[in-house]
DNA sequence: CACTTGTTTGCAAACGTTTGTAATAATTTT
DNA sequence: AAAATTATTACAAACGTTTGCAAACAAGTG
């Protein structure tokens, strides 16, 4: 590996004036500059970031806590994220949780040696609070994507989630119907308990009784939409609609009437939640409540890089998008 | 940040023994390593990274590049890959080149300025082949994934995809179809060519004849196959099967022809590759070719990390998985 | 020409580890 | 009890950068 010290010797100079000639620095005329540059391309020269980082106490790179990268409602997140980070030059390092706590403590860990410069979590449950909080004492530049945390100090990116539920049940309600379900996510998820609660809202509004036996729960998975809908497919008097706490459950309760013969949306009307990519290609294609992902992960680390370029501000920045409803064909 | 120094203060001992007790080296006394680990535990002592990979050369990080981290075939790979590494502590750096030559050469930078140990590069286009071959020559340990680049130095981990298409293509004619279309992925990815060829083979050993006009060309992507299944519906005299080269274009596939009103697999079957986590929830289920991309990221990782520890052996991994079929009810 | 000013370069320290070797302490052997 | 051996600890250099400050050089001024 060639160093900063053999392209100074292949030039004629000092390993400083290197450092500065390739990191712009003014103050290096510019005629060496240009033999400098030169060299040091011809050499194949790449400054060890481990050395710089050492010095600057920087390694431009921004960890991401997530609990499964993988899962479909991230895409678009990541993407927004990486257009952001790419646009300031800074690298973007992956951690998933698969919601073990111990897993979440990776980050943390990062941190302290210095590996990332600053961080994102995403999606955070209740558990993860303490160690979230021991950021914000510490002074990490962070951000908490997809959740609110009332601490003035936290900067938060997130969804009015309960709006979105109410927006959601409210568009069910104002096509006349009267018994609607709701597949919830798992308690303890702030997101699953905002989006419930603007069911309820927009039920009481319409002057309608909340039913628990029209709740059931899930953890935002297929078959757990497909289980809670064949239930649902039970109950007396039936529902005529049913709104989803996210997609993926969407897509099992559709089959799920689908496979019990009813129409979609005549006989049952579904809405989701989140408008993944695939919830267009459904069959029917699905209405939902679209969540600016892409965006939201965008600003996510823009706030992230400026914090860091700027200095950690004192209050926090809390960032609240407002849902809207995608109408397709399934309500 | 407290450093070793610091703990060293703390505990009256110097630097270095420091280091070899939280290291574990063999060569200080059991009493000071205890109260050296509880000083450190204590002040909340992590280890720079910079600085310790500055000297050790060590990084202990794997570089991933692939097209696109968020496609959902990517997933199992994942998983995968993160088994592996959380094994034996390395950590991955996910990198997307979005299919742009310019952003692969990323990967090219991080190995230059040290900050990954080795590199995996998954499902490369042709494009990329000279800069591969160059971290060949620079003796990065790397291995390739999903791909087999007929090189006797390069360690690659991919599937039998020529036997796939067979495979696939042979299931439909056992089941006496002889009008069988083909979906074939974007020619230039060397796995679109090979399932391709399989379905040839398998054709050609039928004595059937191959029908330049039963083969439509996509990119892997949903719409591409929907909109080649609506043209391959029009085609006379009609095919009564056909094998697509990914299953998310048979997802499109079965979706043309649901619209189209003809039954599946009863008019028309269907045969996809990959088999998707989703492929099990379509209506009707996914007949597929089944991918084991868990065990291929976690091999893939695996080599990486033996290289790694053992010095690069001279001569190339070659591992090559045998598909098999996975029979639901769409074929 | 001497003097000031401004520009360009070099020196050396610092960042926080690890590690080979020397020094010291503890233990065993004679 | 001295010598030899072994176990433990300390010292100092090294890793490759960046950066404050001093040195050298160039150019303009009186």
């Amino acid at each position: 590996m060639t160093t900063i010290k053999d392209v100074a010797k292949r030039v004629g100079v000092s390993p400083s004036v290197v450092s500065r000639a390739l990191n712009n620095r003014y103050g290096v005329k510019e005629s060496t500059r240009e033999k400098i540059v030169r060299a040091a391309k011809e050499m194949g020269y790449y400054p060890n970031a481990a050395a710089r980082s050492l010095v600057t106490r920087i390694t431009a790179t921004i960890g991401v806590m997530m609990a499964d990268l993988s899962e479909p409602y991230y895409t678009q997140i990541i993407r927004g994220m990486e257009f952001s980070a790419s646009k300031t030059g800074y690298t973007l390092l992956f951690s998933n949780s698969y919601e073990s706590l111990e897993k979440s403590k990776v980050l943390e860990k990062m941190v302290y040696a210095e590996r990332v410069d600053g961080v994102i979590i995403v999606g955070s449950n209740v558990e993860e609070q303490e160690y979230i909080l021991k950021l914000v004492e510490k002074k990490v530049p962070f951000v908490l994507l997809e959740r609110d945390i009332p601490d003035p100090r936290i900067n938060c990116v997130y969804l009015d989630n309960f709006y979105g539920g109410y927006l959601a049940t409210k568009y069910l309600l104002d096509k006349g119907h009267t018994r609607i379900a709701h597949i919830s996510g798992k308690i303890g998820f702030q997101v699953a308990l905002d989006r419930l609660e603007g069911y309820k809202k927009a039920l009481h509004e319409a002057g309608l009784l909340f039913d628990k036996e029209l709740v059931m729960t899930g953890n935002f998975v297929w078959q757990d939409g497909y289980a809670a809908m064949k239930k649902l497919l039970r109950s007396q008097p039936p529902c005529t609609a049913v709104f989803t706490a996210n997609d993926t459950m969407a897509f099992g309760a559709l089959q799920a009437i689908a496979e019990s013969g009813l129409s979609i949306p005549k006989d049952i009307a579904v809405i989701g939640f989140d408008d993944l990519e695939f919830s267009s290609l459904t069959n029917p294609p699905l209405t939902t409540v679209h969540q600016p992902r892409y965006e939201m992960g965008k600003e996510a680390v823009r706030i992230v890089t400026s914090l860091l370029q700027q200095g950690a501000s004192e209050k926090g920045v809390k960032l609240c998008y407002r849902p809207e409803i995608i109408i397709r064909r399934s309500a």
